[in-house]
RNA sequence: CGCGGGGUGGAGCAGCACGGUAGCUCGUCGGGCUCAUAACCCGAAGGUCGUAGGUUCAAAUCCUGCCCCCGCAA
């Protein structure tokens, strides 16, 4: 693994968690040297809309690392300054910008960039919640030589995964991983030469776009795995959500959490009815019910489904008919 | 000063506009029933009602400050 040759100068450019994550394995790097950091300026975020750093600010910080956060690179003066670091490789994951191709140009061996699916399918912005709601067994990381256009360059490695359990929260964690190990694989073969690449065959292409609230709607009618799949995909965000309609009250917007499947089937029951036990509660699908292990209703705190029973179903077994089982009914949240 | 919702025994909630006995569904502990049980019956323990002050004969309830949590929005 040690070098005899130079180590690298890389400049790294990202934001998020991801790509946070993938920073401070490159720290820890014996054969590169991180000469600056490139993240996106501070936005007001969170309550009250303070100005908050990036994930990927905080470890440069914490590391010591000279920061830059220019808006984007259509000063001459932001790429005169990137080009005085005269870096051999720039390495970019998740960074929020597509780069210009005079951008590209500056590093002496490359542009290369981590994306979190096997390309080329699921190129853009979401591609890890998208794999998973697709139902895909398989997805992973990629790393490749950028181009002008999004996520087409030549790959130099892939590495999969598997997604069965995961939620976009884990297996987002999980890929970070994955792509750090993958991108120090291909920076070591770096050091002797750039390594080879195989194009992206573009006949096999798909795009995910962005994630939007209305991705969260379930269509309870649909077979329990495919609706597991969705609820997983987009968990934590834009998460999963129904509004529960009641007997005499306010229809209460609900978040959802990934279950489990039951054996049983529910074919007898409408899509969407919900029904609660002992144990907890289920929702009716298309085909076997869906027991909920965690619920959180608007203004609460996260809940698994027997708190979740004691506190807003059982008041309303006294309204409504009751007879060991209880049932409510659970309808898609719809767009304002 | 972006908008709104919350903090009540171990859990989830009700009670608060009309101040004055701590409620509900669970859990826990003890006992009973049962071949048995997350089932059923009987009983018990457990609460500074987020925090600091104020008003009042009296505050979970009204007023003010502060802390923490959640959703929207970004």
């Amino acid at each position: 693994m040690s070098q005899t040759h130079s180590r690298l100068k890389i400049v790294f450019m990202g934001t998020p968690e991801f790509a946070a994550c993938i920073l401070r394995h490159l720290l820890e790097c014996s054969f590169a040297d991180v000469v600056a950091v490139y993240t996106q300026p501070d936005r007001p975020a969170g309550r009250g809309h303070k100005l908050t750093p990036s994930a990927v600010k905080l470890v440069a910080q914490e590391a010591g690392i000279p920061l830059f956060q220019p808006p984007h690179f259509k000063n001459e003066e932001d790429r005169a300054a990137l080009a005085a670091l005269s870096p051999d490789i720039l390495v970019v994951a998740a960074y929020g910008l597509l780069l210009p191709a005079s951008v590209l140009a500056i590093p002496r061996h490359a542009p290369i960039n981590v994306h979190a699916s096997l390309l080329p399918r699921y190129r853009g912005a979401a591609p890890i919640q998208r794999a998973i709601m697709d139902g895909e067994s398989e997805t992973g990381v990629s790393i490749m030589r950028m181009e002008e256009t999004l996520d087409t360059g030549p790959v130099y490695e892939m590495r999969s995964c598997p997604t069965a359990g995961h939620t976009a929260a884990s297996l987002h964690d999980s890929l970070a991983v994955l792509g750090a190990e993958s991108l120090l694989s291909v920076l070591n073969r770096f050091c002797d030469a750039e390594p080879a690449s195989v194009p992206q065959d573009d006949t096999q292409s798909t795009y995910a776009p962005k994630m939007t609230r209305a991705d969260g709607y379930i269509n309870w009618e649909l077979p329990c795995a495919v609706i597991d799949a969705r609820i997983r995909a987009v968990t934590p965000w834009p998460g999963a959500r129904v509004l529960l309609h009641m007997p005499e009250r306010e229809a209460l917007p609900l978040l959802l959490f990934p279950g489990k499947m039951e054996e049983n089937t529910c074919q007898e029951t409408t899509p969407g009815t919900l029904r609660w036990d002992k144990q907890g509660l289920c929702v009716a699908t298309g085909d076997v019910w869906y027991r909920l292990s965690e619920i959180q209703p608007a203004g609460r705190a996260r809940m698994d489904g027997r708190a979740f029973v004691n506190g807003f179903l059982k008041p309303f077994a006294s309204l409504a008919n009751n007879t060991g089982e209880e049932e409510a009914h659970l309808y898609l949240s719809s767009p304002e």
